[in-house]
This record gives structure tokens, sequence and C-alpha cells, in this order.
DNA sequence: CTTTGTGCAAAGATTTTGCATTGCG
DNA sequence: CGCAATGCAAAATCTTTGCACAAAG
């Protein structure tokens, strides 16, 4: 939904990157706009090996090690929030998009976000009662999806 | 704060581990235990190498593997529920212990942990409205601590 | 041109695994 | 005793780093 609006954004955080990066001193480099458009379009839900693949297919070369760097430029920049693990998959979170939160099927994956007004709030009022100063936030529900439920449902009467 | 319920309910988690583990044929071993009882009284925040050194101190021989493989048990039996990584710092969670969410400070890595009914009462709508079957969640808010945060006011501003 | 970036391969760090031995039940 | 668990060391992953060469500005 709204696509449009969607790819102005991107154009734009490419832009603020570009801009933050010479800011820096440091330079604009095929391979670092190519792996922050990546970052950008899997919305940071990425493998490192898959996005050096990815990249490479589009003739530009590209190491693990400068992909591992770019990552450490873009989190000093602010441009990614943070990284997790989850079971050896690499998470990085982009700070400038709207943000959400998720809801994440632990049997097949798949991955639901949503966004609530309410949550945010309620968390403000939090923040300020423990004296915290919150830069971003992750919330995670896990569990199973409509899908992958039923299939347990039914398994789980066999056994 | 309650102390004393805390330690009970430390005590019958042993106990359901323990009748876990040996209702699935499994052995109940010395390291077992005391795995289990780190993870416990850490409530899931520690760093593997710690745990070996912890537990040898008491005189428990136990390997880095023995961890690993007693976590991924812990796992399978639902006594801890997911695995993240920050920054290379691991972190288990418990699923029996009472439910709550974390203020992380992303500066000196202190951990407030707090609880919110409101929080959870929403979470139960949006799961219900996306037909999602929540297992367990996980909200951290990332920022400052008042600490961090004041510090950091002062430095900004001789830059 | 100068300075930073890149790739490569080596080094680190973390986690998993095969195998001989130990020990719970 | 028998089967599972453990420790060790090797292997597999994942990430970082040193260095020589390439390329942005």
């Amino acid at each position: 939904m709204r696509k449009t609006r969607n790819r102005i954004t991107k154009k734009r955080l490419l832009e603020e990157f570009k801009r933050a990066i010479k800011n820096k001193g440091l330079k604009f480099t095929p391979q670092r706009e190519s792996i922050f458009k990546e970052i950008i379009s899997t919305r940071g839900h990425f493998e490192i090996e898959d996005m050096v693949h990815k990249i490479r297919k589009k003739n530009i070369p590209v190491s693990r090690a400068t992909v591992y760097r770019t990552l450490n430029i873009m989190k000093e920049l602010g441009f990614v929030e943070e990284v997790i693990k989850i079971n050896n998959k690499t998470i990085y979170e982009i700070s400038v998009k709207e943000h959400h939160d998720h809801l994440i099927c632990t049997s097949c994956g798949k991955i639901i976000e949503f966004h609530s007004e309410d949550i945010e709030e309620i968390q403000d009022k939090i923040c300020s009662e423990h004296k915290f100063h919150p830069k971003f936030h992750r919330l995670e529900i896990f569990g199973l999806c409509d899908k992958c439920y039923k299939r347990s449902v039914r398994n789980n009467s066999k056994s």
C-alpha cells in the first residue's frame, strides 16, 4: 500500500545517507550505495551472504568485509538502529522508516508488521516514569500464524 | 522485593525442569542442574564464557559445548524462549518467570525491567486482529538511562 | 594527488559436532 | 549394565582486521 510514497521516501533516505557520508569526510562508493539500497528494500531483514550475492548480481563487486564495514558506518551515522540475531539470522532496523513492530511466526518465519499508537504512548509514559530517554524500541510478538497454528492443532491431536 | 516468593519460584522451576528432562528420557546431571540455576538467577542475561567459569568455581566441571547443548534442550523443552544477540551478547529469556519487558541503556548496558498490563492487553487485541496466536513476546526500549543521558548532553555541548 | 575504500586472506570469536570416555538411572 | 551426557579438539560459522591496490574527491 502507498507504493509511491514509499519510493519517494527511499530516494530521500538515500540522499540523506549520501550527505551524511560526505559530511563525515567519507566517500560515497557504489558499494555503499547498493548496500544501503538493499537494506532499505529488505527493511533490514536480510542475511549477509544473500546481500553480497544480490549486489554482485547487479555487477557491483562487493565483499563480505565491505558489507560489515558499511553496516558499522551506518550504525555510527544512525541509519540503522540495532543489530540483533535470532537463530543466526541478522536483523537490522532502519531508523528513519516509519516505525512498526512485528508478529513473528516461530514455525514458518513469517513476519507480520503492525503499528500501534496506543503502545507508543504507553511506552513514553513508562520511560518517563523510569527517567529513561528512549531512542527506539523493538516489540516482537512470537507465536504462530493462523496457518501454522491450525497445522499444529491437527498434529497434536494425533500424539 | 519479595525475595521469599522468588526463591520458592526458583525451586519449583528447577523441579519442573527436572521432571521435564526425565519425562523425555534424558538425564538430570549436575551440569544441567547448575546451568539451569545460573540461567534462572541471571534471569537469562549472561555470557557463555562467564557461565562456564561461574559453574566451574562451584566445582562442577562443565564445558562450553555442554552449555550450548543444554541451552538447546531447554529451548526444546520450552524453558527458555528465544535467543537473541545484541552486540555479541547473548540473551535468553526464561519463559516461566513472570513476564516483564526491558529498558536497555545503549551506553552503559544497564537493563531496567518493567511490566505493563496495558501493553499486554493491547497486544492481545492486535494479535487477534491479525489472527495471530502469540506464545510470548519481547519488548525492548533502547535509549539512555538518566545518568548516561546527562553525560551525553554534557559532551555534546562541547563538540 | 591524497586519503579513504575495497578485496583478499588470515585471524578472532562464537557455536556445533565427532568420538572416546564417563556416569546417570 | 546400557544409553545418554560430557569433554575435548576439530570443524563450521560469523565477524573483524592488516595490507596492498583501487578509486573517490
